[in-house]
DNA sequence: GCCGCATTTCAACAAGCGTTGAAAAATAAA
DNA sequence: TTTATTTTTCAACGCTTGTTGAAATGCGGC
């Protein structure tokens, strides 16, 4: 077998180019940043990638399917387990949720980075557009779908903005801009995730049931 | 008397300025780029403003004054016509998402990108701990303290919380990624920003009750 | 007219950028 | 071992970057 040794020097430049690109974003960073702090060439990125974007493409690609199989898996989970109205909207957004807790599960610390890479995207009015669709349009479909089952009667066009809301809080905590832990004095903390959720989850509940109409009552 | 002329070739680099630094970042607009879009020399925008760091703060610098006073009276008028009780939680959300709808009532189309640039800093790891505090810290504490008075019993932690997935939402929309346009078929539009607020404050006070609790304490 | 000052352009600098072809080193196959 | 292939480094390229000093332009006060 000649096949793929993977060499632990292309896995250190996706490292360390996730890390940076999520800090400073994609022309924040030069491919001399990224090998000088994975130990490397310059030209060894050139030689495993190809040009900067390719790189950066490369990035996101490395964790895409695994987050989104993990984040579908839970969906279908839960609507396995819920009666004929299906999941109350509590448990689908645990859904889209709970399973962004995978740098704990998995012990790689890397998915932390790559969170932070993803909410520098979708904020993004240049990267946005250009990335966004292709890599979770899927994802999103599937949810909303079972959102509108979980609130019916209720019109798409409150249901999407009532997404957005969602999808800004998300956004904004996957950031970790530390925001919160100055603005509270420490009482709160960007990278207590469970945290986040915990609080995050019914907050967004309640929003979609009081803009989507209140015939999606709660159930435990 | 030879006071500021107030040359317009100045200005027009703060407005190219702000859009470009809005649509692709800090480090991805150069100043030749800001020059030729401004119809100018590149060497006009060290004379005025110093170094490119320099331009990037007065970009932000030229509006604060006016949106945080703009926001601040809002939440005083608020104030001024409640009873004892104070201002409920919809109006003090009212009160800090209406003034920034100020594209339309000024008729300065600049304003849109400006909001986008505070929604690129907000949601940046790098840039939002070196300018988000200094920008609206004043701003935040006395909304989140008219929250806490309309929320009473409710634990500080709790309302950081609900406060971080509000300025999450609105980041997003501030950001105009257009992503919702795309997802909601057409349904909704990221321009419309009456539309948007429309949905975050019923949204968003949910969700403070919610979290919150809907008067007195909340569960243990 | 000329003068003084603010504004704008011109021209160029050193430094850093992404990228590439060829050499060197490491690894696998024989 | 020798050979073939992959991986990594070296050295350099053409180009762009932010910045600056000096020259040119505009303009009100004399």
């Amino acid at each position: 077998m000649t096949k793929t040794r993977q060499a632990p020097k292309r896995e250190r430049i996706l490292d360390v180019a996730e890390e940076l690109f999520a800090l400073r974003g994609y022309d924040g960073v030069t491919l001399r940043q990224i090998a000088n702090n994975a130990g490397v060439d310059v030209a060894l990125a050139s030689y495993h990638f190809g040009k900067k974007l390719d790189l950066f493409n490369a990035v996101f690609e490395r964790r895409a399917a695994h987050l989104n199989s993990a984040r579908l898996d839970a969906l279908e989970a839960c609507q396995a387990s819920a009666d004929a109205a299906g999941p109350s909207v509590e448990q689908i957004i645990e859904a889209f949720l709970r399973p962004l807790e995978l740098a704990q599960e998995t012990g790689d610390p890397g998915w932390q980075n790559y969170l932070a890479l993803i909410a520098y995207i979708n904020n993004s009015p240049y990267w946005g557009p250009r990335m966004m669709s292709k890599l979770f349009d899927g994802l999103v479909s599937a949810f909303i779908a079972a959102l509108r089952k979980a609130l019916p009667g209720a019109r798409d066009e409150d249901i999407y903005w009532c997404y957005h809301n969602l999808s800004g809080a998300l956004t904004l905590t996957l950031a970790q801009t530390g925001r919160i832990d100055k603005l509270s004095g420490g009482k709160c903390l960007s990278a207590d995730f469970e945290a986040a959720y915990d609080h995050m989850i019914p907050f967004v509940a309640a929003g979609f049931r009081e803009v989507c109409g209140r015939s999606g009552k709660k159930r435990a």
